[in-house]
RNA sequence: GGGCGCUUAGCUCAGCCGGUUCAGAGCGCCUGCCUUACAAGCAGGAGGUCGGAGGUUCGAAUCCUCCAGCGCCCA
């Protein structure tokens, strides 16, 4: 092996290796079946650390399960995404001097199919690199003829069941991209702004009211002026009607309770077509509509010539000058409001009228619901149901048609009278017009694309063969859990539940594990504009400073944040970014896998995983020299364990129960910590240096054996504990140790994952190694604190050493002397004579390093204060809870008990230490 | 305005269905070591009145209330 780990030369063959060989794809057997599916990403996007993060603990769980023997599939596959990818081809063909119109539908929707075979691979690439142990041979994209054949069977179905109805209605409109978009996809902020108090006469011209307004020029589409009906003020302007300026119309004053009599002068202008309020109270005093935007938010021809084709903004400000010197305008003040803007483009949002189909969510809701009060779905952590249940329950219907090109087509045809004909092939929607006219007319389709998460809401189940009766969908259906991040829970979550109950009877997962969201080391959110990106497979491979902040640099919406951005990224990774190979950026998620909301990215982290893996080499290493072409065991000759080989197997079975316990239960930070100490600070610190002097100077050959043996099997079952959080180092490792510890396979992710045997726990060995460890600690402390040198070898002296002391010095005298480099144990008896000396205690016995050239009283001095101050402190607090009656009588009696044990220990540890404080300073 | 969450060592975080891990881990810091697995290491050490104030309890970082600060979601 390799002195050092070098994670680029192993990681890519295993996967190579795996892949090649089949071994994603579920077990042809009648076990209990795992799935799940992965949230879909954008097909032509790259893999972020959301991504990285999600798809390491999908593939932990993933292998665990496959491990533990269970039928697993982790079903992958890729979104469309169609807004985002569109606009992506149409940023192209604008470099081009190009639109999309340019082309025409068809010729652009090729288009989009070129750059996905262009680009398509990255993700999927980059998955791979993850180690993400997918079954690729059924890798789907919901742009799939199968795929896109479920999509049409849903809606066809949900507006056969007159759950789907197209309606013309006030949507959140994009005027940039031209498409209606959900209120999920639209973000409110809030913004600086203006607030103008407009002046507005009469129609008699006898007197005005003030109006005041965000968006003057919304006042083309005035249809009223509204009051509160018990506002005195206005009381009598009721039925009377305003002379509505510019526009020139009268229109009516109104009176209605949805006015706030605080705000402004409690005098409203209603504009029903460009606002959503302002609709209801249309509605309900049935005001006329008047568009006055174009699909781009210019001003329309319904609005007065003189402002037709301006776009919004300048016609704001032509408006607001005309007004001005009519000497309308009271006054302007500045003003802080929410501006809603399109997820996508950042353009504000307007509320526009126009014809749109929608999914009734209602009856959808409430199955979805009781699925989750009912327990048939779990959040985890629980909280979240909160969030989906306040959602749930407030649901409006879902705007699903978009005015874009790239995406599932709805299958609807109207003839020229608008009739609609919904069906699942134009033949079909033929017939049904035949049979409607009682003859053949012409037919046009609808233009519009559905929403991408349309046809995300019945991924857990087209991804499976719906709507046939695939095999996979009868064994993996339900899913087991899906992971995802909080963000998603409205877009996706409630989606697939309602959509899975609705088409499947039955929920499409069993829970659904929330986990939080990555976020920079200043606890940024990443994004591309902030420049605080980190590309997960920068920190897999490295990158050098100059490459990272050319990347975070390039192709940025807002060019001026270029030397913020680069002053940033060079203090933040003044060196770049050292290579951290795959396996210790997975374990770095791992360990950020709390039930928090924010994973803060910290690479420190990364680096102290990093060398938690070199940890693990080496260990490897130092096994592989000690037992490669030796016996240890694994044909049948006799063994022996000594108590530091009943120590270690005691230790990993409990360590081989905390891990899978946590695994279960979605902690995959205490898991990976479980595996951490284990490996390091027990293995390694301590066996690993035991079995040193065990292979050194024995000449038992059944001890040996049982040492190499012991060392061999227990690192194997660390690598396959470790392996769904380090597939590729466990791998790499296994193959060259599964011999010599008689384990037979092609391929570590096909073992077993370890279970803890209760058999093999040896609590007298734990006791005696703690005891040995407290030994070798106690001189370590002397000789860290004497400043002592690790090569000198000490003499150590004994007092009060107990019948157990002395047993145990005589059985394990040779671990002492090595790890804690004795020179020689001297047990005194209890008349004899101890010279002065440093002094540590261990249990009731006395650890003394005679002080004679060695130790330096001062030093020795403020050492004994320290530990004697704090032993009085644990004493005087232990003292106190049973100085209280109150304690003695009402606590239970073992806690009673247990305390005065320590204020005993305490007690007798404080007064060594004071007598051999005050030994020590009369020298 | 409604809801949720967070505030523990310099930094990032565990612990929180009450009492031996009432204070932990990693990184960082200090001291000494290139000890034949590992200097991406070894050995030792410093560092926190667990946001503040009350309350429940024999006993609270851990339960309740209020306050402060931060954050998220929904209006």
């Amino acid at each position: 092996m390799e002195k050092t780990y070098d994670p680029e030369s192993i990681e890519q063959r295993w996967y190579e290796y795996w892949e090649r060989n089949n071994h994603f794809a579920p077990a042809d057997t009648d076990a209990p079946p795992y799935c799940i599916v992965i949230p879909p990403p954008n097909v032509t996007g790259t893999l972020h650390m959301g991504h990285a993060f999600q798809d390491t603990i999908m593939d932990v769980l993933t292998r665990y399960h496959r491990m533990r023997g269970d039928r697993t599939l982790w079903q992958p596959g890729t979104d469309h995404a169609g807004i985002a990818t569109q606009m992506v081809v149409e940023r192209q063909l604008n470099q081009e001097g190009k639109t999309r119109h340019d082309l025409g539908r068809e010729a652009f929707i090729q288009r989009v199919w070129e750059w996905k075979a262009e680009s398509g691979g990255t993700i999927t690439r980059q998955l791979r690199r993850m180690g993400a142990s997918v079954d690729w041979s059924r890798e789907c994209f919901t742009m799939d003829e199968r795929l896109s054949h479920a999509v049409q069977e849903v809606f066809v179905r949900l507006y056969e069941d007159g759950l789907i109805y197209r309606g013309k209605r006030l949507v959140n409109w994009d005027p940039v991209l031209r498409t209606a978009v959900s209120d999920l996809e639209v973000l409110s902020e809030e913004e600086q702004g203006h607030l103008w108090h407009l002046r507005y006469p009469l129609s008699d011209g006898s007197d005005h009211v003030i109006v005041a307004t965000t968006r003057p020029e919304t006042m083309l589409g005035d249809t009223a002026v509204a009051v509160h009906p018990d506002d005195d003020r206005y009381r009598h302007l009721v039925g009377r009607t305003i002379r509505l300026p510019l526009a020139e119309r009268d229109i009516p004053i109104i009176a209605d309770e949805y006015v706030d009599r605080e705000f402004g002068s409690g005098c409203v202008k209603i504009t029903p077509a460009h606002d959503f309020n302002d609709y209801a109270v249309g509605q309900r005093h049935d005001l006329p509509l008047i568009n006055i935007f174009t699909e781009a938010a210019a001003i329309s021809d319904q609005a007065p010539p003189a402002y037709q084709g301006l776009d919004r903004f300048e016609a704001r400000e032509r408006i607001v000058a005309d007004l001005q010197q009519q000497g309308l305008v009271e006054r302007i003040e500045t003003h802080r409001l929410m501006v809603p803007r399109g997820d996508r483009t950042g353009a504000v949002i307007e509320p526009y009228l126009t014809d749109q189909w929608f999914v009734r969510t209602e009856p959808l809701a409430r199955p979805a619901i009781q699925a989750v009060e009912d327990g048939r779905i779990r959040f985890v952590p629980d909280n979240w149901k909160n969030t989906y249940f306040d959602w749930m329950h407030r649901i409006e219907d879902w705007c699903i048609s978009r005015q874009i090109w790239w995406g599932h087509r709805i299958p609807a045809w109207y003839d020229e009278a608008g009739n609609i004909f919904v069906a699942r092939s134009e033949e079909d929607a033929r017939r049904q017009a035949r049979e409607h006219h009682g003859s053949t007319v012409t037919l046009r389709r609808d233009e519009d694309v559905l929403d991408t998460w349309f046809s995300s809401a019945l991924w857990p189940f087209s991804t499976l063969g719906w709507p046939e009766r695939a095999p996979e969908l009868q064994t993996f259906y339900p899913t087991s859990v899906l992971v995802t991040g909080f963000d998603i829970i409205f877009f996706w979550v409630a989606r697939m539940i309602m959509f899975g109950i609705r088409f499947m009877d039955e929920v499409p997962f069993r829970e659904v594990y929330i986990h939080g969201l990555v976020r920079d080391a200043d606890g940024q959110k990443m994004s591309k504009s902030k420049g605080n990106v980190l590309d997960p497979l920068d920190i897999i491979d490295g990158i050098e400073l100059p490459a990272l902040v050319e990347k975070r640099t390039a192709g940025l919406m807002q060019p001026r944040m270029a030397k913020r951005i680069e002053k940033a990224t060079r203090r933040q990774f003044p060196k770049g970014i050292a290579p951290h190979g795959t396996d210790a950026l997975r374990f770095t998620f791992c360990s950020l896998a709390t039930t928090g909301r924010d994973v803060v990215f910290d690479m420190g982290r990364a680096d102290g995983y990093r060398n938690f893996c070199n940890k693990l080499w080496n260990a490897a290493r130092y096994v592989l020299m000690n037992t490669e072409g030796t016996d240890c065991g694994q044909t049948g000759s006799a063994v022996h364990l000594g108590l530091a080989e009943r120590w270690i197997i005691s230790r990993l079975q409990t360590t081989e129960q905390e891990v899978a316990q946590h695994i279960e239960a979605y902690r995959l930070d205490l898991a990976a910590q479980a595996l951490y100490e284990f490996l390091w600070n027990e293995y390694c610190d301590w066996y690993l240096e035991l079995s040193k002097p065990v292979l050194q100077v024995s000449t038992d050959e059944a001890a040996l054996r049982g040492t190499r043996r012991t060392l061999v099997r227990v690192l194997e079952a660390i690598l396959r504990l470790a392996h769904p959080f380090l597939p590729f180092i466990t791998e790499e490792i296994w193959q060259r140790v599964s011999p010599l510890a008689g384990a037979r396979g092609d391929t570590i992710m096909l073992q077993p994952y370890p279970v803890a045997d209760e058999d093999r726990r040896d609590p007298g060995a734990e006791a005696d190694i703690d005891w040995i460890k407290a030994f070798i600690l106690g001189v370590r402390r002397i000789r860290g604190e004497m400043d002592i040198s690790p090569n000198r070898p000490l003499p150590v002296l004994l007092q009060h050493a107990g019948a157990m002391d002395r047993q145990r010095l005589e059985q394990h005298g040779l671990f002492l002397e090595r790890l804690a480099r004795l020179e020689q144990i001297t047990v005194l008896g209890e008349d004899d004579e101890a010279p002065e000396s440093a002094i540590a205690l261990v249990g009731d016995m006395q650890l003394l390093v005679p002080m004679a050239g060695l130790i330096d009283k001062e030093a020795e001095l403020r050492r004994l204060a320290r530990e004697r101050d704090k032993a009085n402190a644990d004493l005087q607090r232990a003292q106190k809870k049973l100085d209280n009656p109150d304690f003695t009588s009402k606590a239970p009696a073992t806690v009673v008990e247990q305390e005065r044990k320590r204020v005993a220990a305490f007690r007798s540890v404080l007064q060594r230490l004071e007598a051999q404080y005050d030994r020590i300073e009369r020298l």
